[in-house]
RNA sequence: GCCGGAAUAGCUCAAUUGGUAGAGCAACUGACUUGUAAUCAGUAGGUUGUGGGUUCAAGUCCUAUUUCCGGCACCA
């Protein structure tokens, strides 16, 4: 997908097509008054104030047959130059641009550009002629806040794209709607992945065919933190509310926990993993020999979203952070990072995902711990990126009140760009929780502490793994990696299935379908649950005591010995193609 | 939470201005015995998300509510 932003010609084509949208819906509704239309990376909106009107998608053909209009008059934009009075003047009716202009650091020149009878305070620039912007689409309507602010009222949104040629207009279009056929929501039903209830919005259920996955997902990440040389714990769901005071959450989270009285005490069910971990590493004492000590948990945390913010596997109101805290002296916090970010690339590697690191740093006002701490902090992040060999963007201001943290945002197969891994220094936990260590020379020494996640949420990621595979999971994932089908059940059905007991006996997750239906339609089955191997059976490969099979995507069918074929299986898992 | 839209069989969808709730797939039963994307016939399947209301009559209109979808806001 292009990003309309980046690309000059569009962007300007984009801004222009705002203008026209703006231009039509003065000419339908002369009411009309019009806050802010900017160029977005999926094209432009316009934020209107229609007063009671409502658009629906019906009025968005109405608009669109009168922006043809305006687009076949071939109406010249020019532009206007004023001075600060000169444009409170000219927009003296309209209280959003009068905003607009007092809200300008530099009024000493405003333009404002005329096309017709319309007129918009605009910074520009524009193309010349509306004839240029015939190639746009009117794409959805929604309310958004006056100014992006939930206290202010709700303005009218209209999302819209202009593309140079009507090809590139089609060719996006087309683009969003094999977007749309790999929605996980759609494909995590098609696939029985997972469902959701009524009874429980936000809160996934995973079926079989998930739950394999999910545990595929989870083994895997077991086994790379073991190589990493994590330990793992399992802390519990709830606990009381003098540990949320102790940890903070409790004065800035509470509204997001689900709280509960056992025993005439408070409980809450645990929105994050650290309090617990915390509780672990105070269990024992620690050496400095020790450390790094890292400790990993799959912890399944429990937040009140807000119900608009709901949204698949994307957004829910339970998920399982694969969680880690790492214990360390200050000088090992570089080394450290550099080694986290190295296996962050592997893992991310082995899904085929791209990412783009973000550095967040100490914020402006609201912080903790001294400042010389966060220099040295901050430059071991930034050391860090940069001895692993990657680049980084800066987020001045944007680190948690606790310390400076590492984003790494995957980018799906939407163009969305996701938060996955992080990883966080806190200056914070280990002051409340008063955990030391024991230093060299015995003294007790306060360890550095960092949060880190990788797949972030494992509901989340399988939720972007679903929409980047399109539902074809590689085989190690794939709830289902084998189907064999007898060509004729009176014939072949001893055979097929001697071979299904043996993969099956080998640790293939394989079905064997015996049903009475043709062979074409069991292949269209296995096709469209996009299994990767169909095994099919029949006389030739009983004779030659051999077995055929169909990789999904592919139309060819091969045929080797069991033997060889499971030998061809085993690598394409372990090298989790 | 806010703005807008939607909810009909397990799934995907129909149902004129209010006038007998249907189809395909799936399921079940039977026939067919077939080599790479759907064999044929039959059977069963529903208080139209839920609660109120208007009407001789409501899937359809009104109202409340729940959930989902697209955005907004939120996102330690």
């Amino acid at each position: 997908m292009i990003n309309i932003k980046d690309d000059e010609k569009l962007s300007i084509l984009n801004h222009s097509c705002a203008h026209l949208l703006a231009h039509a819906v003065k000419k339908l509704y002369p009411n009309s008054l019009f806050w802010v239309g900017p160029v977005i990376e999926e094209g432009f909106y316009y934020d209107i104030d229609l007063g009671d009107k409502v658009i629906t998608e019906e009025d968005l053909e109405i608009i669109s047959k009168e922006m043809k209009k305006i687009v076949k008059d071939n109406k010249l934009i020019k532009r206007i130059e004023l001075n600060r009075e000169e444009a409170l003047e000219l927009f003296k009716d309209d209280p959003y641009k009068i905003d607009l202009i007092e809200n300008m650091e530099d009024s000493s020149l405003i333009t404002a550009y005329k096309q017709d009878d319309f007129i918009d305070l605009c910074r520009g620039p524009h193309v010349e002629s509306t004839k240029l912007l015939k190639n746009f689409k009117l794409l959805k309507v929604s309310g958004a806040y006056y100014k992006g602010d939930s206290k202010n009222k709700v303005l009218q949104r209209i999302y819209g794209i202009c593309f140079e040629t009507e090809e590139d207009l089609n060719n996006h279009l087309y683009l969003l709607e094999e977007a749309k056929k790999r929605d996980h929501k759609k494909l995590g039903k098609e696939l029985e992945l997972f469902m959701m209830s009524e009874y429980g919005p936000g809160f996934p259920f995973f079926l079989n065919n998930g739950t394999i996955l999910r545990n595929q997902l989870e083994n895997f990440w077991y086994e790379e933190h073991t190589k990493e040389g994590y330990k793992f714990i399992k802390t519990p769901a709830m606990l009381n509310k003098e540990l949320w005071e102790l940890s903070g959450h409790w004065y800035n989270y509470r509204e997001n926990m689900y709280i509960s009285e056992i025993d005439e005490k408070t409980f809450a069910i645990k929105p994050m993993n650290c309090p617990g971990g915390m509780l672990v590493y105070k269990n024992s004492l620690h050496s400095y020999k020790d450390l790094p000590l890292r400790i990993g948990e799959l912890g399944q945390v429990h937040r009140h979203e807000a119900s608009g913010a709901l949204n698949g596997l994307f957004r829910v109101r339970t998920f399982t952070q694969d969680d880690a805290h790492i214990f360390m002296r200050e000088d090992q916090i570089e080394s450290e990072v550099i080694k986290l970010i190295n296996f962050i690339d592997r893992m991310y590697a082995i899904f085929g995902l791209t990412y783009d690191i973000e550095l967040s740093t100490r914020p402006e006002e609201k912080y903790i711990g001294d400042i010389k701490v966060w220099n040295k902090a901050e430059k071991a992040l930034e050391d860090a990126c940069l001895k692993s060999g990657h680049s980084y963007k800066v987020n001045p201001g944007d680190g948690a009140f606790y310390g400076p943290k590492l984003d790494f945002r995957i980018k799906d197969s939407l163009g969305r760009v996701w938060q996955c891994g992080t990883i966080q220094l806190d200056m914070n936990l280990p002051e409340r929780f008063d955990l030391t260590y024991i230093d060299s020379d015995g003294s007790k020494k306060r360890p550095v502490m960092l949060h880190r996640v990788i797949y972030g949420s494992i509901e989340r990621f399988i939720g972007i793994l679903i929409e980047h595979y399109a539902g074809a999971f590689p085989t190690w994932l794939a709830p289902i990696q084998l189907v064999v089908i007898p060509v004729n059940n009176n014939y072949h059905l001893e055979y097929a299935s001697e071979i299904y007991n043996k993969l099956k006996h080998d640790g293939f997750r394989v079905n064997f379908d015996d049903r009475e239906e043709k062979l074409g339609y069991k292949l269209r089955e296995t096709q469209t649950k996009k299994i990767p191997f169909t095994l099919i059976l029949g006389d030739n490969e009983k004779d030659n005591q051999t077995i055929s099979f169909r990789r999904f995507g592919s139309q060819e069918t091969i045929t080797m010995e069991y033997n060889e074929f499971k030998e061809y299986l085993n690598k394409i898992i372990l090298e989790k193609e």
